[in-house]
DNA sequence: ACGAACTATGAATCGAACT
DNA sequence: CAGTTCGATTCATAGTTCG
């Protein structure tokens, strides 16, 4: 038996070129598949500027039925490949996260963790009709319940304060410099950031191992991959992201060995919404908050917002109204009553902080 | 046809119980299904009945489909008793939100967001095999892809600090005086904390709304129900936790409903035609208005109609055509000149809508 | 040179009412 | 039901231009 070459993009269909390598070779796979988004029309933002979405042939289906067929086609070839303690990653949104953990379950996979990437700089739901997009899905699954997948527990810990990783994953989106681009535009809609694989290849395989990406595209494992010492085979079937890629995967250095355990550890105050005060109890709907002379009065409601005489809405906006001001940081401004002292509502922001530690 | 009784739990089994209630009455579902897959001893199906050895993958697949069943079951009832506008959201773990999911589209729900519930305090992995589990999955989705389901958009935003609500929402779990306990222990081992009830209720259902929950456990929907001035209709089978359910319900004190209502959509405001403002006298025939950067300029006429050098016609139209662009708010769009500084039309407007109050 | 102001953009199932 | 009109709607960053 000829050796398996690694390091290497194959061009093609996903399906066909699995079932081209051989039983048992992976140690771990991962896959950022079509989502299957099912776009209707265009969308432009408040300020009449175009939206610029996922209009690609490659995420186009015509049924969930012929979604589920694909996914359940890739996986299953997906699980063959991979050793007995191999594992999977796939990555998703609730367009298509749910038929791939039901496939994932189904084909005998068994799932380690669901893990949530949130966005800390996602695009706002422009029309105002539903909540802001702010997170993917990941599915860390191993190929067989009885498998052993890698997991570099303790160094995920180092990585984190010492303190144990959670499946809540903050990160930014891939922009700036990162970003590929061609002629000014992005070469790829769905580019992911490295920071997002570093933590994965990091903390879910060995230096040596081979990682499998049957959806490459501009080659985000592979980078990342060949900086921390593992090895790689993608596959996409753009020619032009293939030679993106190849571009990119030369430029990146393999770090040594002993360095490749950094983490990027960004931790930011949570914030906290005047919501959240009434949610957790810490105000009653229908108390009052006045200024600090007690010369304005506002009612609080169940949702967070507050009514004066003029006007109701957020603290801020009800506080710049009462004093006639343009803004006003409705934190500092308005006070509730205790003991029969006057305390600015920002002392129980601290107090909920807390509790989150 | 007699009335449905409402504010009532129901004692029996979900899908029985939801087959007797009649077609569209609720505004709302929400529910908290049990899986009883993959725990540790081995695997129950969800009528309690042993599933005998599950370590080969048909025995998996067979426990899935079970699961499967009684999922799809009570979430077509769940369906059938949904008015046209009506919505569901339910809650779930990697170990069952992939086969809930998959079912909610099978059915032809149409999901609007998946929302994950981040918790600050979950319980930590102690084998250090895996992630901290520090999250829970909803799934929020309308009847149909056409429902037009309630969303107090504006509610949840003032409530946010002014900001778009995500889709990653964090609280702690329900601890302390807040969690219902029996003889010291806890008396339902998943119950839900209050703020997420709140959240979700006063966030996609009006005063008055019913709200169905087929897995009522301790009532945690009735009693936030009942606090923000909704009606609910609980299911459970168990008998000591509906007396539970029951005692702590009655406690609750209704807000008043002025607490509990939303804030007032701009969409459900009284319309006024742009015309009004010169009818009233505000606005003459013949004054400028401007684009807030001065760049444009229109002149208004007797009819309400305004005049551009490139088109005539409404304020809308003209504030598109001058701005090259599909559509336009002329109510944002257009400023007149007031003091040497620029006003949006706009607070015309609201001071017509004041008076009107 | 430095900060303020302005512009660009990201996996998006993105309107409602009336004729 | 389709077509038309009214008019509601964005957050965090990065990069660029202007003062």
């Amino acid at each position: 038996m000829t050796e398996l070459k690694k390091d290497v993009i194959l061009k093609g269909d996903s399906i066909e070129r699995l079932k081209k390598l051989p039983d048992a070779c992976a140690d771990l796979v991962f896959a950022d598949p079509p989502y299957n988004l099912q776009l209707a029309g265009g969308l432009t933002r408040p300020n009449q500027t175009h939206v610029d979405g996922v209009t690609d042939d490659w995420d186009q289906f015509s049924s969930f039925a012929a979604y589920d067929e694909f996914c359940r086609a890739w996986l299953a070839e997906c699980r063959r490949i991979l050793k007995p303690d191999g594992a999977l990653w796939v990555i998703g949104s609730y367009h298509n996260i749910f038929r791939l953990g039901t496939a994932i379950q189904d084909l005998g996979f068994w799932i380690q963790n669901d893990v949530v990437w949130v966005k800390t700089n996602p695009m706002p739901n422009f029309k105002g009709t539903r909540l802001t997009n702010a997170h993917e899905t990941l599915i860390w699954a191993a190929r067989d319940q009885k498998s052993r997948p890698t997991f570099n527990y303790h160094s995920l810990k180092a990585g984190n304060d010492d303190v144990q990783l959670r499946s809540d994953w903050t990160f930014p989106l891939c922009t700036g410099r990162e970003r590929l681009k061609d002629d000014g535009k992005k070469l790829h809609p769905t580019q992911k950031p490295e920071a997002l694989l570093h933590r994965i290849i990091l903390g879910t395989t060995n230096p040596g191992d081979l990682i499998v990406d049957p959806f490459f595209g501009t080659g985000t494992t592979g980078a990342v991959a060949k900086r921390l010492g593992r090895h790689f085979i993608g596959i996409d079937q753009d020619a032009g992201y293939i030679t993106a890629a190849k571009k990119r995967i030369k430029a990146v250095s393999p770090l040594r060995e002993e360095d490749a355990v950094a983490l990027p550890s960004p931790r930011k105050q949570p914030r906290i919404a005047f919501g959240q005060l009434i949610e957790s109890g810490l105000l009653s709907p229908g108390t009052k908050l006045y200024c600090p002379k007690k010369r304005h009065v506002a009612r609080i409601k169940a949702d967070g917002s507050v009514a004066a005489d003029t006007a109701s809405g957020s603290i801020h906006k009800v506080g710049a109204s009462v004093q006639n001001a343009p803004s006003c940081n409705g934190w500092t401004f308005w006070h509730y009553e205790a003991a029969g002292k006057l305390q600015p509502i920002d002392s129980l922001r601290s107090m909920i902080r807390q509790g989150m530690n």
